[in-house]
RNA sequence: GCGGGCGUGGCGGAAUUGGUAGACGCAAGGGACUUAAAAUCCCUCGGCUCGUAAGAGCUGUGCCGGUUCGAGUCCGGCUGCCCGCACCA
């Protein structure tokens, strides 16, 4: 019996499912659709072990579907803009679309070895000029929409990759790609109106069943709704010129009014660069504020720090009440107004400061029990419920009743409105890169922004640009940016910032569905094919790029180009796949294949394979190509085939996990490939099977055929493996020939085919069966055989297992209570005992209670 | 600080609506085959106690308590780890 070789196998089964092209989607099939995709890669040259798992996931399904009857579309792109390839040209002086380009090629061809079921007809990338022209196609229509503007305002600036940034990409005030702590700068920028969808994309969460809750809930604290009052406070003396109505805060707790003790505005605030033009001591404290860090610990650390403006405002419900203006440095402007009134009872951060700065704290909450005339807040702010007090017309009230009943005042006073707020801010789209989609309009002195006509698009980059300094290199290629206006034919410069690339990904699943479509989306088969049903990727981009994705969906069906409102009806989030980090002293990031490991004892040392220099153990983090902790596939699929990479990737940890790695597994997946060819290479056993033995292995077929069924269908493709493993045991118990053989092995072939597709196909064949595996329908189990007709029930006496009996399934009570008393090694359990009850849970398990 | 999740053998992990805890795999040990090794196949494998043995008993899902005939699963408290957000008024 020759033994299984995937290096003959694999590559003759690629290229059968090539021939046929059955992995082609039709758009408009009769058949029922299923769009199924994982989150596109970002061509870094070279494929990882989580890379991998995530596209074998993917695989999994979408075979599974397609046998299932389906039209399925599974496809493939690239998500190609974005500064590696910047950071490659500029270190080997090489054009970042070369080595694009030849990174694409490169990881193709890994992920064609993969044997993934793709429809490489629809494979796109987003550096594409093709794509770039559809992609500023819609940016324009969405620009003359208003849904794209400019604006001058602080942004987050990464000083080392010299870029601006969305504030979705800033992590603990750090750029999420050069962890370089972000400066604010005050630039003009362009941004979208995702505001504009901040309440469909929070109501939108509801209408998602199929997504991880943890990744709804985190998009909606990042929308972050809040109810409450927007209001003016009138000034005391003359007004500050151009803000005649006072000064504008939000509040969520109108409730506390009474308890207000000052005012505050953030350091920049238009009022308070207005107060600080003739104010030099105010402009220094604004500079103060500025320096501060915006990283967690100086946030953490960070004092309350006030500047008395000497101005005063008149309290709403007792114009005789009068409060100070400050500006305090913990105010930010892009939330709510940029200016709150402080009620330093009942918030921590307005009781820091007021202690600080000496000003009044009136406590206006009282809690159950309190005393109010001795309740008296010290260091901590009370934040809990209570009975509002020392309030006038809110005094007795609870907190909702009184934040209504304020509300209601100060609207009826014409002071101000109730209102919801919202976290999210505008999305930031340009950035100052010369690798990334231009921004297809042209600045003329004359007409000033105009849009490059559609029929210009697309506006490509152009080729020998240089990215030996930094900067964008963009703005100093010599010819490129300098054109004339569609406008007036006058002299005009084209725009240089780039959109972020997080613009290019959030339609490419739109694009898919028929990607040489004269418009951006082709509307019949967006029809057909979106939502998309299944998506996969990391939970990485939960308010990333899935929140862009949304919007954009939104935004572009507002302009008739799509009909859905949501563009994933269903998410699953795959765990990452981490390995140790290890660096020589002098900080230089190793390979994990030169590295060895030696374990003595408890301990666990590493050193260089070749020279056995000691080497740093570091954390174990997600595989990334800077920190090189990268493992191939490839290395497993040369020794051990495609199949068992596949399995391996799939075997042991749940879906959804985290998994260090280790080969480890990779042995038992090569012995599971091992063991079903076996069976489908031997020579079956002459002999006729006996009635007993051949409805075991029925039994054992069509349970198998469920639990794999089942366990795909709950995304537990580990269990899916741990019953095949099971169900191949069974079936290698059954030597003999015959029908019932042959069927179940015909249902192994295909169970095994989403898993190990090569050696499905082989066994497929080797079993005489037409066509191919891939082709072939899903098994269909038979209920009755996948049942039992007798179970085994334990028997507990008082809750503790004392032996077991044999009953039909579907017993009734009366009949297994009668088999348990009956049985004599229960009875002799039972001696000197007196039954209480007896609790027989049908099929299952029997109880008694016995004293 | 706020929000969310998770603690099961030496390891990865199974366990329907609460119903035989440890499926399946890895590692380990023993055996068969072999001149030998690899490969393959078979057996054992949570802990403790008793027994020459077959076996029997106790205990066991982070810790404490509760609900229940019955808890890994539900409830309350504690503890440890992980993730997200964070001066958001």
């Amino acid at each position: 019996m020759p033994r299984y070789n995937p290096k003959d196998v694999e590559p003759k089964w690629r290229a059968a499912w090539d021939d046929a092209d059955i992995f082609r989607a039709e758009n408009g099939s009769a058949k029922p659709k299923y769009y199924v995709m994982e989150m596109f890669p970002y061509p870094s040259g070279k494929l990882h072990v989580g890379h991998a798992r995530n596209y074998a996931m993917g695989d999994v399904v979408a075979r599974f579907k397609r046998a299932c009857g389906f039209n399925v579309l599974h496809p493939m792109g690239w998500d190609a803009f974005g500064l590696p390839a910047e950071n490659a040209a500029a270190e080997r002086g090489i054009d970042p679309a070369e080595w694009t380009h030849a990174n694409i090629e490169a990881m193709r061809g890994e992920l064609k070895r993969l044997g993934l079921s793709i429809d490489w007809s629809r494979e796109l990338a987003t550096c594409d000029p093709a794509y770039c022209g559809k992609q500023q196609a819609w940016f324009l229509r969405l620009w003359k929409k208003g849904l794209v503007y400019r604006k001058e305002g602080l942004v987050n600036w990464d000083p080392v990759d010299m870029t601006v940034l969305a504030n979705e990409q800033v992590i603990d005030g750090r750029g999420w790609r050069s962890d370089a702590p972000v400066e604010r700068r005050k630039l003009t920028q362009w941004f979208m109106r995702i505001t504009d969808y901040a309440d469909e994309l929070l109501e939108g969460l509801k209408t998602l069943p199929r997504w991880p809750d943890k990744v709804k809930l985190m998009q909606e604290n990042w929308i972050g709704k809040s109810q409450g009052l927007r209001m003016d406070f009138p000034f005391a003396g003359a007004p500050v010129a151009g803000f005649e109505d006072g000064v504008s805060v939000y509040t969520t707790r109108p409730d506390t009014l009474f308890g207000a003790s000052f005012v505050a505005l953030a350091p920049d605030h238009p009022m308070t660069a207005r107060l600080a033009a003739d104010n030099p001591a105010l402009a220094a404290f604004i500079e103060d504020c500025r320096k501060g860090g915006t990283s967690e610990a100086a946030i953490e650390t960070a004092e309350k720090l006030g500047f008395d403006t000497g101005l005063e405002v008149k309290h709403p419900f007792d114009p005789d009440l009068k409060l100070p203006v400050w500006v305090a440095n913990f105010i930010l402007m892009d939330y709510g107004t940029g200016a709150i009134f402080g009620c330093p009872a009942h918030d921590q951060r307005d009781l820091d400061f007021s202690r600080k700065y000496g000003l009044a704290v009136k406590p206006v909450v009282l809690p159950p029990g309190a005393d109010p005339a001795t309740f008296e807040v010290a260091n901590e702010a009370y934040v809990d419920g209570g009975r509002i007090f020392n309030s006038g017309f809110l005094d007795g009230l609870d907190i909702e009743a009184a934040k209504a009943a304020a509300i209601a005042r100060i609207e009826g006073l014409g002071l101000g409105q109730g209102a919801t707020v919202y976290r999210l801010r505008d999305w930031g789209i340009a950035r100052q890169r010369g690798w990334g989609c231009p921004i297809p309009v042209v600045h003329c002195a004359a007409c000033g922004i105009v849009a490059v006509p559609e029929a210009d698009l697309p506006v490509a980059l152009p080729s020998g640009l240089d990215f030996s300094r930094p900067g964008n290199a963009l703005d100093r290629h010599p010819t490129w940016k300098h054109t004339t206006c569609p406008g007036c034919g006058g002299p005009a410069t084209r725009e240089t910032d780039t959109l972020d690339t997080f613009v290019d990904s959030a339609w490419y699943f739109d694009r898919y569905v028929d990607t040489t479509a004269a418009e951006p989306i082709d509307k019949v088969a967006a029809d057909y094919w979106l939502p998309v049903d299944q998506y996969i990727g990391g939970v990485e981009h939960a308010v990333l790029h899935l929140l862009y994705a949304r919007f954009v969906t939104k935004a572009l069906r507002d302009e008739g180009m799509l009909s859905t409102d949501e563009p994933f009806a269903g998410l699953f989030t795959q765990g990452m796949v981490t390995h140790e980090t290890y660096r020589r002293q002098s900080g230089e990031w190793l390979d994990p294949s030169d590295v060895e490991i030696v374990t003595e004892g408890t301990t666990r040392r590493a050193q260089l394979k070749a020279t056995g220099e000691v080497v740093v153990i570091g954390d174990i983090e997600k595989m990334s190509k800077s920190k090189r902790n990268v493992v191939s596939p490839a290395d497993m699929a040369d020794t051990y085939g495609v199949d068992a990479a596949r399995v391996c990737v799939l075997s042991d940890s749940p879906p959804e996990r985290d998994v260090q790695w280790t080969s480890a597994g990779v042995e038992g997946a090569w012995r599971l490939v091992g063991r079903v060819w076996a069976e489908f290479d031997a020579e079956p056993v002459l002999e006729p099977l006996d009635a007993a033995r051949e409805v075991e292995l029925r039994r054992a077929t069509h349970r198998a055929i469920k639990a794999v069924t089942d366990a795909i269908e709950g995304w537990r493709f580990n269990s899916a493996i741990a019953r095949l493993h099971e169900f191949v045991g069974v079936v290698r118990r059954f030597p003999e020939g015959g029908l019932c053989r042959r069927e179940a092995l015909a249902a192994l072939a295909r169970l095994i085919a989403p898993f190990a597709p090569h050696l499905a196909e082989e066994c497929w064949e080797r079993l005489g069966e037409p066509g191919l595996c891939a082709a072939a329908p899903w098994p269909v189990y038979d209920p009755k055989l996948a049942e039992d007709d007798e179970r085994l029930l334990p028997v507990q006496i008082n809750g503790k297992r004392r032996g077991e009996i044999r009953a039909a399934a579907g017993a009734s009570e009366a009949e297994v209570e009668k088999l348990v008393l009956d049985d004599p090694e229960i009875a002799r359990r039972l001696e000197g005992l007196s039954i209480r009850r007896v609790i027989v849970v049908k099929d299952r398990i029997v109880n008694i209670v016995a004293a």
